[in-house]
DNA sequence: GTCTATACTCTGATAGAC
DNA sequence: GTCTATCAGAGTATAGAC
C-alpha cells in the first residue's frame, strides 16, 4: 500500500469502502463483521479493501471516525442549544445502530495497547469528551447554574465512563434506558433541573 | 467431551486448568491469552484443554468466575464492614490486575449475544450488583444516612455501568484512578461523607 | 495506482487413535 | 483422559495483471 488515497479516485473509493461498511454494520449489527463481509458488500477482494487500509483494525477504526463525523453533522450545536442535551440526543441515536455501538464496544475493549490502531483515535476522543464536558461544567458553575459538590476533571471522566459502560450493559439487556439514566444521574447532580430535562 | 468432570481426577483436572490459566493471566498480562498459550502452561495439548471446557469462551468465561470467587474469600463482608468500601476494596485490587481486567472487559464486550457462553455470566453478576447496590442504598435511605434524591435502580444501574466503563478507560489510560473517580461520584450524591471515605 | 489471485500462518475446533 | 491429525476460517503478505 503505497501512496494511498492519492488520487482522486482512491480518495472517493476510500470513502466508498467506509460509507458502504457504515451502513452495513448500521443495518445488519455487528454479528462479527469480517473483512470478507464487508469486501464483498463493496463488490472488491479483500486484499482490494485493505489496499485503503493497513489492516482490518484501522479499517474499523476509520469506521467509527466517520460515523463520529457524521454524527457531528447531524447533531450540531446551535447558538442556544444544551450540550448536555447535545450529548443525550447523540446517546438516543446510539439505541437505534446497536451494530455500531457494538463495534465501538468491542475496539474500545481491544485498544488498549498503545500499539493498536484505535488507541490514538480512543486517546482522542477521551480528551474530547473531556474538554467538553469540563467547559459546559466550569461554565455553569462561574454563571451559579451548577453546584460546587464536583470537580470538572471527574464529572467529565465519569461521564465518559457512564456512557461507555451503559453502552457494553444495553448491548447485554437493551431494556436498560441509556439516555434516562444519565439524564437521572444529571438531575441528581443538580446539573439538570426537572424544567430543563426533556425525557425522551 | 462426554461426563465432563464426573470423576474426581477429571474434577481436579479442570480446576488445575483454571487455577493455572487464572495466575498466567494474572502474572503475565492478556496479551491476545490463546488456548495454545494457556494449555502450554498447563502441560497439556489444546485439545486436552478442550476436553474440559466446550470452547475457548467457556474457558474464560469460567476463569472469571473463578476469578469472582477469589475475590469474594479475600475480601468478605464483616458485621460492620461498609458495603461500599468493600466495593472500592475490589475495584483497588483491580488496579493489580490489569490481565484480569482486560480479560473481563474483552468478554463483556462479546457477550451481547444470548448465544455467547459468557452471556448468563454477565446477567448474573449484573442482577448481583444490582440487588447488593439497591440493598445498600435502600437501607441507608431508611436509616435517613442516604439522600432521597435518587432511586435504587438507577444507582444499582450507573455504579455497574460507571464500574464498566471506567475499567475500559483504565486500560487504555492508566493514570486514572478508577476508585477515586467512584469515591468521589458518592461523595457528590451524598452517599459518602468526607469523615467515612478513605482515600487508597 | 488499483486490484485479483494465491498462498501462508494462526486460530479454535473436531474425529478418532491410544 | 489425552493425544495426534486434520479441518475450516480468519487476517494478511506477496506477485503480478491491468
Amino acid at each position: 500500500m503505497v501512496q494511498r488515497g492519492s488520487y482522486a479516485k482512491g480518495i472517493a473509493k476510500r470513502e466508498e469502502i467506509l460509507a458502504t461498511a457504515l451502513e452495513v454494520i448500521a443495518r445488519e449489527g455487528y454479528r462479527g463483521a469480517s473483512v470478507k463481509e464487508l469486501s464483498d458488500a463493496v463488490g472488491l477482494s479483500p486484499a482490494g479493501v485493505l489496499h485503503y487500509f493497513d489492516s482490518k483494525d484501522e479499517l474499523f477504526t476509520e469506521i467509527l471516525r466517520k460515523r463520529d463525523d457524521l454524527d457531528a453533522e447531524t447533531f450540531h450545536a446551535e447558538s442556544d442549544t444544551d450540550l448536555f442535551q447535545l450529548f443525550l440526543q447523540v446517546i438516543r441515536h446510539n439505541a437505534e445502530v446497536p451494530g455500531l455501538v457494538e463495534l465501538y464496544t468491542r475496539l474500545n475493549a481491544e485498544a488498549s495497547s498503545p500499539g493498536h490502531p484505535a488507541h490514538r483515535f480512543f486517546a482522542e476522543r477521551r480528551a474530547y469528551m473531556h474538554t467538553l464536558f469540563s467547559g459546559i461544567f466550569e461554565e455553569g458553575k462561574r454563571a451559579g447554574r451548577y453546584p460546587e459538590s464536583l470537580d470538572s476533571y471527574s464529572l467529565g471522566i465519569i461521564l465518559t465512563a457512564l456512557a461507555d459502560g451503559l453502552q457494553t450493559l444495553w448491548l447485554q439487556d437493551p431494556t436498560i434506558d441509556m439516555a434516562a439514566e444519565i439524564e437521572r444521574l444529571l438531575t441528581s447532580l443538580g446539573i439538570f433541573s426537572h424544567e430543563r430535562s426533556t425525557s425522551a
